[in-house]
DNA sequence: ATAAAATATAACCATAAGGTTATATGAAAT
DNA sequence: ATTTCATATAACCTTATGGTTATATTTTAT
């Protein structure tokens, strides 16, 4: 079902997913673009994988990259709902105290 | 800055969070909801805590727990902006390419 | 055929996460 | 004063994270 909370806990797995979000890439690019090696690079595009946030596809010596649109959709949707709900409730939970106050 | 995605990571977490929305409780009430240990909820609020997502409050015995909603407002905002941002990207992507096409 | 480029994988390391049990501490009740 | 209740802390364990370097492997270019 797509952690996608894990998926986002890393601001190297966010700034990977803002790029895709852009234009399939190369992995080349990605690595390219950040400091750390290639193999940790490849560590982060796996979850990435694994959480099925991003496709992979092979043309000859280059492995693309790009955001799987609909499922990152409803994951953040998903998020959305839950983490919102929080605010929601503690909003509601202040709307009923003042209507009480009155 | 309140790491609200090392927050947020937990499902447990994510549970304690939308507990004290409802309402400030004591530690006693958190554990009894959960099955694991009370060592093991410590550390979670422990987290919850160095992220300022959560205040703690002793009185007594007892030590009282509530949402810290103003951070938790702000740092739902950013990631808000920082996660929807790479749908917007890819609907402009999209938006983009539909004019070129036509 | 060989060299070079892009990616993959292996082995390693340090630290963080998430849990446990056992025990200490501090406050309240008997 | 002593027990009891709520919380805190210590010591330990296992697995996940996030990185490294070195070395395949595969594909393309010379």
């Amino acid at each position: 079902m797509s952690d996608i909370y894990r998926a986002i806990s890393d601001p190297i797995r966010r700034q990977i997913l803002n790029m895709l979000a852009e234009r399939e890439l190369p992995q080349l690019e990605i690595v390219k673009s950040f400091t750390i090696s290639q193999p940790a690079i490849k560590k982060h595009l796996a979850i990435l994988l694994e959480e099925k946030l991003v496709l992979e596809r092979r043309e000859g010596k280059y492995c693309f990259y790009r955001l799987n649109t609909p499922v990152f959709e409803v994951e953040y949707q998903r998020l959305q709902n839950e983490i919102g709900r929080i605010l929601d409730n503690k909003l509601n939970r202040l709307k009923q105290y003042l209507e009480e106050e009155s």
